[in-house]
RNA sequence: GCCCACGUAGCUCAGAAGGUGGAGCACUUGCAUGGUAAGCAAGAGGUCACCGGUUCAAAUCCGGUCGUGGGCUCCA
């Protein structure tokens, strides 16, 4: 018999014999430890706990706290509930069912449309198959057995996806009661592990993600050990629904979304407050950094637009219009703007680089069911910005603008992470220049020792991108920061610099924005803060609110001062209770609330009340000026 | 754009097996002048998204359009 040697984390080393399975190892290790394992990762690679490991290896085992044990817990449930879809829905075809972030789904291809008192009856029949306690068994077929097997039961979507694996590979198969799916898994032992089951919702999605492809119905679902953690995961998906910047939006009186404009936007006098805050905020960053400012027109000549190539790679999402018998579009992207300036005189190398920013208003048709309150609209404004550089000066740029980006989300509180897309199908330009761009922004990138994952394909059509991705309330990320390198507008638009030879020169051009676009930053901005925003940027920063309308006098002489020294103070008049005002200015997020009554208007006091820390006791009037006044020059958080 | 669900007062929602619409909050007025998260009372406010069909009668049933939500696709 042959003997196989597992080494442990602690770095010790045991002999078990050649095709012993994942649970025997770990039982062997500690009895305890089988009872709550899922699967193990043996030499790097995540295994089920039927799985036989057949080589020397390093062996981790795994329970649901672990990444890789949601996944293998996630992917059985997907299983079970296909399982149980099966036995309720026969003739359903079944396409694929993956463990995500928080769950699994399954897409199903039946005539019964599935709605919501369906979830529940699959829920059920999914704790009935959990409770039963199946085995999963894992086995192989060779690929023309495994064809076979899934052509006679007509599942196409299993054919389709076997046709496309590698040839020589053997194909391995899960089967939990009636339903055997094949599956690379890993997948649990046995379903009983699954204790608690939530179906959240029924989308539709097409076969491999491709619109022109037969659109399957996808149910989503979580599961868990404990019923206590799925209760726990819920409340959680509650509390992010009420920091949803669509209700604090309406809530706090920052912006609407009229039926009359579907995608565009209404910023109400709150809103336009942070939003004008914001733009300050941007433009102080940039002149500091030597960017100048531009604004180039809305409206622009067709023409324009087919010398950029938008008209043949970005027409679909394009508004056109016409001007006496002449065609126009309005923008979607500032850049070709950016360059008619550019062009508009003669440049030596020592005037690179030139930045100009633009707070850009662009508009863009988006498909209907993509609009989504800010996040996603059809008319925005870009803090963007072209850098027109010499070859060498790439690098240094790109770091900058990375530093920058940095800085500003940094303000903020922001986390991030980083993407860089490649060449896209739809590409202009060659194939080397594309090479170079995207290796000069993985240059950057290393040089910084910033991780990132790589987006093969989704790049812009004149250049790659690395994108700064910031994550919203319930945890889906948004792009909003991106910096894109374009050796192809420059050529396009014939622009040149004459070097040192007095030769004329292509200069490089970079395109970038921080806040992505400022409708989008600040959707992200209310969620991160659930509308409690910091005292320099808050609406509202003050209010004053008087004990009964007898003080009015006093807290409007209040009032006077604060507003003498920049602060955005509000004053509640109304003959109400205190406790009414309080509530109100609560509910409103105000950073601080001035109580004012008789004692106060004595000793011309002020009681402070602070939005997260309630009352501060009294203070005298100019040291509670000073003390807001720091918090806002300072920005803090 | 596609799939599913939804659209009743400014907001949150109830109601309607077809017979001329309801609550709470918000708003207006009156009373109460109250010390750290909702004082009391009265009033005003809706062509039940829009268009069409069925019917003696439609907010309710049917069809379409528009919009919203969750996904897919796409993207700042």
């Amino acid at each position: 018999m042959k003997m196989i040697k597992i080494t442990l984390p602690d770095g010790s080393v045991r002999e078990y014999s050649k095709g012993i399975s994942v649970y025997d190892i770990t039982k062997d290790i500690s009895e305890g430890l089988a009872r709550v394992a899922l699967g193990a990762v043996v030499n790097g690679k995540t295994m089920g706990m039927q799985e036989e490991v057949n080589e020397d290896s390093t062996f981790k085992v795994v329970k649901f706290e672990d990444k890789e044990g949601k996944e293998i817990f996630w992917h059985t449930s997907a299983h079970i509930m296909a399982l149980a879809v099966q036995n309720l829905f026969p003739g359903v075809k079944f396409a694929i069912g993956p463990a995500i972030d928080n769950g699994f789904y399954y897409d199903f291809d039946t005539e019964h449309r599935f709605v919501p008192e369906d979830l529940e009856k699959i829920e059920a029949e999914m704790k009935k198959i959990a409770k039963e306690n199946y085995t999963v068994e894992r086995f192989v077929m060779s690929r023309d057995e495994a064809l076979d097997y899934f052509k006679k039961k007509d599942e196409i979507y299993k054919v389709d996806l076997i046709e496309n694996l590698p040839e020589d590979e053997e194909i391995s198969f899960y089967k939990l009661g009636e339903f055997t799916d094949l599956c690379a898994g890993p997948h649990l032992y046995e379903t009983k592990k699954v204790k608690a089951v939530k179906l959240l919702s029924i989308a539709g999605a097409y076969w491999r993600g491709d619109e022109n492809n037969k659109m399957l119905q996808r149910i989503y679902g979580t599961t868990y050990e404990k019923k206590k953690d799925l209760e726990e995961y819920l409340n959680r998906l509650e509390e992010a629904k009420k920091r949803d910047h669509r209700k604090l939006g309406r809530e706090l009186d920052l912006f609407t979304i009229q039926e009359e404009g579907p995608g565009f936007p209404f910023f109400h006098p709150k809103g336009m407050i942070i939003r004008n805050i914001l733009e300050s905020f941007w433009r102080e960053e940039h002149a500091k950094r030597g960017y100048d400012e531009i604004k180039t027109p809305i409206i622009l000549n067709e023409s324009l637009w087919h010398q950029s190539g938008h008209w043949d790679h970005y027409k679909e999402n394009m508004y056109f219009t016409k001007i006496d018998e002449e065609d126009y579009a309005i923008k979607p992207m500032n850049c070709p703007g950016s360059i008619l300036v550019y062009k508009s005189k003669m440049y030596s190398y020592r005037d690179l680089p030139v930045r100009w920013g633009e707070l850009g208003l662009v508009h863009r048709h988006e498909l209907s069911g993509a609009l989504h309150g800010l996040m996603r609209v059809r008319s925005f404004t870009q803090d963007d910005a072209h850098l027109y550089i010499l070859p060498s000066q790439i690098k240094k740029e790109l770091i900058d603008i990375i530093d920058l980006a940095d800085y500003m989300y940094s303000i903020f509180g922001f986390k991030y992470h980083i993407e860089l897309s490649t060449r896209p199908e739809d590409f202009m330009g060659t194939e080397e220049q594309w090479e170079v761009a995207t290796n000069g922004l993985k240059e950057a990138l290393e040089e910084k020792g910033i991780k990132y994952i790589i987006n093969e394909g989704d790049g812009a059509f004149y250049g790659p991108k690395i994108d700064f991705q910031l994550e919203d309330a319930i945890g889906r990320t948004w792009q909003c920061g991106t910096i894109q390198l374009d050796f192809q507008m420059p050529e396009r638009f014939d622009i040149s610099y004459v070097d040192k030879d007095n030769e004329k020169k292509r200069p490089v051009m970079i395109h970038r924005t921080i806040f992505g676009s400022m409708e989008r930053f600040m959707g992200i901005l209310i969620e991160h803060y659930a509308g409690k925003f910091p005292v320099w940027l808050a609406p509202v920063q003050v209010s004053i609110l008087p004990i009964s309308d007898k003080f009015n006098d006093y807290a409007y002489e209040l009032k006077d001062k604060l507003k003498g020294k920049g602060i955005r103070v509000e004053l509640d008049g109304r003959a109400e209770k205190i406790g009414y005002k309080i509530r109100e200015a609560q509910l409103q997020r105000i950073p601080y609330m001035l109580i004012v009554g008789e004692k106060e208007v004595a000793d011309n006091l002020v009681s402070v009340r602070k939005r997260d820390h309630g009352d501060l006791g009294q203070m005298n009037v100019e040291d509670f000026i000073s003390t807001i006044v720091e918090e806002i020059e300072n920005k803090v958080k």
